[in-house]
DNA sequence: CAATTTATGTCAACATAGCTGACATATTCG
DNA sequence: CGAATATGTCAGCTATGTTGACATAAATTG
């Protein structure tokens, strides 16, 4: 194909100059975000990549170890995903022996979720290095700093998306939308 | 306070009890970091559905725009993913104008990367809002606490991907183990 | 100069994990 | 009973990652 030669800057409206943080912008903390997040999750994906999981397997189990017991249709709340994808991994999950399925007391078209051993086990041996990443980050972080991070990293959550992780409670009766 | 009722497992061993930090695990961190990185996200995938891109055109958008020149073995270093992945990416940011290719200066077998205009809007438009997130959560942190924030974040980082965006240029092979 | 290495591009095939739409089944509710 | 609900499932599409093989132009090296 054509090289398309030596494509002048002035020919082309090409910038040269990096965006900075000359328009206002926290570029900083947004590549820190970038970076730190991708090897945060590249811990349990090698861990993973021996079980023949992927990281949807690793949010199931998590939250369904998070709280045992939860229905399918607060997993999906959770996790914010269609039923169709979460079916996919669940399914996986379920046929390996890692997440059993309990229809609900009270309403029994549910289908309660809970690990077994072994889910539990996979569970905190992909939460583990995250755990030990974390306390390496906070380490020399006093009492002060480390509520900074959390509050830091509340303030970025959606105000929606609170109390699928926080309540550990059943779910309301009167779910009024 | 009473958990969903006590759903009775019928054969197999059936673990109930969430699994907490009783385990010597940040749980909380761990939760904190998925949902915050969810939503943090979740910005400007909002507009890049509006122009059919996705996060990776968002990624090299992003990284061309701070790093005008740079070259594509760069970029492919800072992103870690295969030169394949980047090229469907980078062939539709080219085509449509975001960015435009120059031959190196010094070695024309390179193709270092610029934005266009229209792509440093496009990065700005992206990293808006994102910038936004960040200085509402950390609205509230003195000085300290943004210091925190910064060096957990570095802290979470793998000290292997720290400086592979800049020094690519003109790297004699020294004797630096 | 010829041979090799390097930087990049490209084609083909495949995997994961998201999506929509449609439909089935069991259960609960009015 | 009939309607709404909770869940499961089939079929196909999209986005983004992967590996392997091969092409081309330019730089480097013998």
């Amino acid at each position: 194909m054509s090289r398309a030669g030596a494509i002048k800057p002035e020919s082309d409206h090409i910038l040269d100059r990096p965006m900075g943080d000359t328009d206002g912008i926290d570029f900083e903390i947004i590549e820190l975000l970038f970076f730190a997040y991708r090897d945060f999750i590249s811990d349990p994906d090698a861990i993973l990549d021996t079980s023949g999981f992927g990281r949807a397997h690793h949010r199931v189990v998590h939250f369904v170890n998070r709280e045992p017991g939860l229905t399918v249709a607060a997993l999906l709340d959770t996790l914010k995903i269609t039923k169709q994808s979460l079916a996919r991994v669940l399914k996986q999950l379920i046929d390996s022996g890692y997440i059993a399925q309990v229809a609900g007391p009270e309403d029994r078209r549910q289908r309660r979720l809970f690990p077994t051993e072994r889910g539990r086990e996979l569970a905190l041996a992909l939460a583990r290095p995250q755990s030990c990443r974390i306390a390496h980050a906070m380490e020399g972080l006093g009492d002060e700093g480390r509520a900074a991070v959390k509050a830091f990293l509340s303030g970025m959550i959606n105000p929606a998306s609170r109390g699928a992780a926080d309540d550990r409670d059943d779910m309301m009766e009167g779910h009024e939308q």
